[in-house]
DNA sequence: ATTAGCACTCTATAGGTCAGAGTGCTAAGA
DNA sequence: TCTTAGCACTCTGACCTATAGAGTGCTAAT
């Protein structure tokens, strides 16, 4: 641990540079907070801490400011004194939220906006894996003669619709027999169990003899990941419009970053485990083109089960009292949206 | 219509810019394209265009560039020589997305995707208008005890889902009643006929005395919008990449302006009923902040009758051949998609 | 250990010069 | 009358220089 004088100087630098872009200069440092040190002294502090690693002076004659290392202090010193975090948003913020609880695609989606839109950062959010949902209620019915639409349901409020082609027609009879059997089977288990153990066990189960349900079912072995979860992604121009970004080398690799559904899946699944909200700063981001993006996400629930992850992306010289501040109460909102109805 | 010549002129001129964002010089004509000229000659013709409002210099001793009003003479002269742009895409181009089928959703995302990928400028398609979709089957569960989920297919692969809460309790028996109901009623007309006509007949109807229907028909009423169309864009990065931006305060415009869906909802709704491929050249474009770009547009249909547009976005000193090319191309390959499947 | 003082370094800005590109105009030629 | 060669003119962009301002690092004094 660092010295306090050390630390409050750290802290007084990185949340001054945070509120104004500028290279925080040791004169500045004395004069907005008085600690009752000279110009001087903070400049021999500041070296220090410049030869630790957690400051960078731009060139010779500049001001300093934060480093990765820098801003993780100040974050992990943030995360310590919690009732600065705590302040919850105002409830307006999510006045718009509320009416959309009926599908949760939608819900995040707008919430991606709410985020963006409060934070100016860009909101993310992942619907929730879909090998991790509970289906409630299959559902089968024949389009044109050749096709099959399954749509199931999960007690999350998500649909999913997958059009199947199959190489046989099928009576109406034969898909009400099938989607009853599927039914018994499959409905309170997670897609992953179904996948990896059902599925194979109702394969070698000798009481099928019904080719139609042995159809059936290696259908859904093939088709049952329905895609993967889906990304929301808003707000890209508002960091374009940030200070920190006023350069057009940087402003095309961050809106190439950004665009990349991939990426953002990666990212955020890399981090769905967490409790509570964390933060990743810069270099800390292990994917490519994002090494100037500070992350701060939050898990949201259903119930207990953590099932997907919302978050914000913005430079690394971030608010992170609001941003953290604001992911955070998203996410329980969505966690209580998910609950209530 | 202009003299041959200033004809001819103004054509190379608009090509050479196209093909090289430097403005044109009389000498680069006449080397470039033999007319036979002297650069005296073309720098006559040259200010004569400029007059007429088809060329402009940036300044005194720089070269040509085209305006809008130049670029609207080249696309149309463009749209002449059919022969020119009937040339189609590789299939190649297609490969990926001829396996998605199956959703008309997906594979319009798909679409952006590769629109933008081809062009390296912004892909935008447009869901069907759910008002000019037909259903063709429509199915109620019962979701949780006071959630109804309403899911509607339509012959072009549309699924569309909705949760809607009820006042009362519906037991299965109910549910079935309503659904064969609205089955019998629905099915084969426009959601417009139904809103406009249907539903205010059967509210009407002093045939219908039974209550639980009549509370159907009204949520219906209320609800059977499902939400506007959706809106795919893809490939923002790459316009940012372009020479043409390289202003900051351009690039923050820019970037705005394609985020803002309902923008581009409006845009592409506007445009929704032209036969063919269209083109839509900067400040033609009535949509604020985008006074700098060109769009070109066509739809795709569902046998004969249009339902959706796709199309490109990108700088007015565009690809215009390629762009109408891919967008044509991509268009007609959508339409084969919904009518093979 | 702290601080005042000072020389030093670096940036950003403004002014000035210069080559290059392309024009418009004029006068001569077809 | 249309075309063209020649030339003066204009504007940009690159490059250089000087200067003010900000902030540092170091040294010596407290």
């Amino acid at each position: 641990m660092i010295d306090a004088r050390l630390n409050k100087i750290l802290w007084a630098v990185v949340e001054s540079y945070i509120s104004n872009p500028d290279p925080v200069g040791s004169r500045f440092v004395t004069k907005k907070y008085a600690f009752g040190l000279s110009p001087a002294t903070v400049r021999n502090i500041m070296a220090d801490l410049e030869d630790m690693g957690f400051l960078h002076q731009p060139h010779t004659s500049a001001g300093r400011v934060p480093t990765d290392k820098g801003y993780r202090f100040y974050v992990d010193a943030l995360f310590k004194r919690e009732e600065e975090l705590c302040t919850g948003c105002p409830d307006e913020v999510y006045e718009r939220l509320g009416d959309i609880r009926d599908d949760i695609n939608m819900l995040l989606n707008e919430a991606t906006r709410t985020l963006s839109a409060h934070s100016h950062y860009v909101g993310i959010a992942l619907s929730p894996k879909p090998e991790k949902t509970i289906p409630i209620k299959i559902s089968l019915f024949r389009h044109r003669d050749d096709h099959v639409v399954v749509t199931l349901m999960t007690d999350e409020g998500i649909i999913r619709n997958k059009i199947i082609r199959l190489d046989r027609k099928l009576s109406l009879r034969d898909l009400e027999r099938v989607s009853e059997y599927l039914n018994s089977r499959f409905v309170g288990r997670t897609l992953d169990e179904i996948r990896s153990v059902i599925l194979r066990e109702m394969l070698h189960d000798k009481a099928i003899c019904d080719d139609l349900i042995a159809e059936a079912i290696r259908v859904c072995q093939e088709e049952l990941y329905f895609g993967s979860s889906e990304v929301f992604i808003s707000g890209l121009s508002e960091v374009l419009c940030l200070p920190d970004f006023s350069d057009l080398v940087r402003i095309r690799e961050i809106s190439k970053a950004i665009e990349d559904k991939h990426l953002i899946i990666k990212l955020l699944d890399g981090m769905a485990d967490t409790e509570g909200v964390s933060v990743l700063i810069g270099s800390e981001n292990p994917a490519e083109g994002m090494q100037k993006l500070s992350i701060v996400v939050s898990t949201y629930k259903e119930g207990e089960r953590p099932i997907g992850t919302i978050g914000i992306i913005g430079p690394t010289r971030m608010d992170y009292v609001k941003a953290i501040n604001i992911v955070d109460t998203t996410a329980k909102f969505i966690t209580r949206m998910l609950s209530e109805k």
